[in-house]
DNA sequence: AAGAGGCCCTGATAGC
DNA sequence: TGCTATCAGGGCCTCT
């Protein structure tokens, strides 16, 4: 599910629902996600009091009051479910687990506070859970992360330095979160559609002009994600069970076949892979 | 150093 | 009905 609008969505709810509350009790059912969730875990979290919840790309921060954070990532199939304590009450009163609001299978880790939780749950198990022990530490963690698109960092000048002898397609570069962060296979197809440029193209022959529609259109496939709640294909809903609505909005992306919707163009949508992930663009409008 | 490719994992869907 | 193959929103690691 989550780019950086998914993960901009989740984490505004989980603003709104569990800032300045106390985690009371964290109940972990799987250890083995992306990274092994050590055994100390939990009582790193516990009493813990969140400051804010804030986020970096596609990374999900708690901020804890002591200045130290838990990191969270979703990978390719994680989502977040808050669960109201008086529904769990009916069920039990340790665990929200079994909570019939929430899927049957691949609940991972449960954070419980007084009147609710929060459950993760990631059938692939791509996603993660870090503690950070303090703000030098998280800094570190993203040190190797570009800018967001929406970052004044991501600029004209930065972009035709970055290229300079890159001989490698735009369309990976839009990927590569070294380069640009928060961007994922979705959006990298939606934006290069927006600027008429081939995915394939190598990033060292993009015209200045290129760059700047490349800059402007990132920032606004993102921002207008957001404002539509993401894009909910397969089974991306808000914390609150929501769906988003963006995926109606897609240009490309998911369809093969059908024709460019650029007013005057009578192209069709084609699907490549491009590093293993499909692409889709106008086989007219982008050359 | 840049770039290509494999891999982690489960589930949905297509094709036989 | 049930097999097998392929693909899915990500990112890390290794090899050349």
């Amino acid at each position: 599910m989550p780019e950086l609008p998914e993960v901009e969505i989740v984490k505004q709810s989980l603003s709104k629902k569990i800032e300045q509350k106390r985690i009371k009790k964290v109940i972990i059912k799987n250890r083995n996600l992306r990274f092994k969730i050590p055994l100390k875990f939990e009582k790193l979290l516990e009493q813990k009091k969140i400051k804010k919840v804030t986020r970096f790309s596609k990374y999900l921060i708690l901020n804890f009051n002591d200045n130290s954070f838990c990191l969270i990532h979703l990978g390719m199939s994680g989502t977040i479910h808050l669960i109201n304590k008086h529904i769990i009450n009916k069920f039990t009163n340790t665990s929200f687990y079994n909570s019939p609001e929430l899927p049957k299978k691949h609940n991972h880790v449960e954070i419980q506070f007084n009147d609710m939780s929060v459950i993760y749950n990631d059938p692939r198990r791509f996603g993660f859970f870090r503690f950070i022990d303090n703000p030098k530490e998280l800094k570190k963690r993203f040190n190797h992360l570009g800018p967001e698109p929406f970052f004044l960092s991501f600029n004209l000048k930065y972009l035709l330095n970055f290229f300079i002898n890159k001989k490698k397609d735009i369309k990976s570069f839009l990927l590569d979160q070294k380069f640009v962060s928060g961007i994922g296979n979705i959006y990298a197809s939606e934006i290069l559609f927006l600027c008429k440029i081939n995915p394939k193209t190598y990033a060292m022959k993009l015209s200045k002009n290129d760059c700047k529609k490349i800059i402007y259109y990132s920032k606004s496939v993102l921002k207008k994600a957001i404002e539509k709640g993401g894009s909910s294909i397969r089974d991306f809903k808000n914390t609150e069970g929501k769906n988003g609505s963006f995926q109606k909005e897609f240009k490309v992306y998911q369809r093969e076949n059908q024709g460019c919707s650029r007013k005057n163009c009578h192209g069709k949508i084609k699907k490549i892979f491009i590093s293993n992930r499909s692409t889709f663009f106008c086989n007219i409008c982008q050359k």
